[in-house]
RNA sequence: GGGUAGGUGCCCGAGUGGCUAAAGGGGGCAGACUGUAAAUCUGUUGGCUUACGCCUACGAUGGUUCGAAUCCAUCCCUGCCCA
């Protein structure tokens, strides 16, 4: 019988991480966090990273792992995700991996499938100048030429993934849309070493932006303002991943002079309502999901998980 | 009190007689997603109807006109300037 890993899932500021922990209290688990965020070290409160004293002595992993100016991507996720999940089971222990970032969870959920050869940033910068110099269509009539299957399904204005569709042509000989389905088809007759249990905490939107509101506030609070005042002082460049996580660049214009802190806080809140609903389409659309009522008690839905663990 | 600029859809804002349910932007809503994914991108956005279409809408009222957000009159409101 295959081991069941538990996964839990939902939108920002749904409750994942107490939940994570009560649970993990109860079976004996240990937490991977799938969260392309709380990756790296040094921003800690906008991402709403789960402190020492949340932790309640329960083991996570996948936090802090890189240096803000590292570079991580979802291949190195699932890599390592698997790792520690082999790990964790061989030392006979539950594993929950609990996050919010759907791409990461669908990576290891589906298995999916990563080639080395197939990144290269070199091409990837040079793709984008020419985007810039040109146009973003001249570059997307390049992908047309190689593969017009892609260019079918991917919009000519995304210019990451025009572009990642060329890299991946240039760089393994073979097109996104010929490695794309091969992937279909693995995923058809996919034989998974574990079983993944997926739980979704499930709000009302008007409940849930409520949250996201109030949490806001206290991260605030917090000091939210002088962690994004640091990240902003070191001056990074744009294409550093912590540029793109939000509570930080929100803040960028206040520091500048050109807008109020209230505005700036204002646009967080705003920014991070989006993002909830961008994490719910994900969700709800691409994964299988077990929902959970985010109105009950974290108590009541340990119980709902261990037994809905049992019938499955 | 006098002068002047204006009042447009959820908000900002373009529009000076028919091609206007009204450009554009913001916001909202929905969606896509296999290597920076808290990113990136797309669609939609007055009401009713399956549809033809009908109704409501450019401060208010009345008028000119085959036809008005656009022209005229009066009134109400707002900004600025002079007293």
């Amino acid at each position: 019988m295959k081991n069941k890993i538990i996964c839990i899932v939902g939108p920002t500021a749904s409750g994942k991480t107490g939940l994570a922990v009560e649970l993990a209290k109860k079976i004996n688990a240990e937490i991977i966090s799938a969260d392309s965020m709380q990756i790296y070290r040094g921003i800690d409160i906008g991402t709403a990273k789960v402190t020492k004293e949340e932790m309640q002595g329960i083991k996570h992993h996948m936090i802090d792992i890189c240096d803000v100016s590292d570079k991580f991507s979802v291949a190195d996720f699932k890599r390592i995700c698997y790792d520690k999940i082999d790990d964790i089971i061989s030392r006979n222990k539950n594993v929950i991996i609990c996050g919010g970032t759907g791409l990461y969870i669908s990576a290891v959920v589906d298995d999916m499938n990563f080639n080395e050869e197939n990144v290269d940033y070199e091409y990837r910068d040079y793709l984008e100048k020419l985007a810039k110099e040109k146009s973003n269509e001249y570059v997307y009539n390049l992908l047309k030429e190689v593969d017009p299957k892609s260019a079918e399904v991917i919009h000519k204005n995304n210019l990451k993934r025009v572009i990642r569709a060329l890299e991946i042509i240039k760089n393994s000989g073979e097109s996104k849309s010929i490695h794309m389905e091969k992937e279909q088809e693995r995923l058809k007759n996919k034989n998974l070493k574990y079983d993944f249990l997926i739980y979704y905490i499930d709000h009302d939107r008007e409940k849930l932006y409520e949250r996201i509101n109030e949490r806001v506030d206290v991260m605030v609070k917090d000091g939210l303002v002088d962690e994004a005042l640091k990240i902003y002082n070191m001056n990074l460049s744009n294409d550093n991943t912590c540029m793109q996580a939000i509570g930080y660049k929100e803040f960028f214009p206040y520091f500048k002079g050109e807008d109020t802190l209230q505005n700036c806080i204002l646009k967080l809140k705003q920014e991070t309502r989006r993002y909830a609903k961008r994490q719910e389409t994900w969700f709800k659309n691409k994964l299988d999901i077990i929902y959970l009522d985010g109105k009950k008690k974290k108590e009541e839905l340990v119980n709902d998980i261990i037994e809905s663990m049992n019938n499955n």
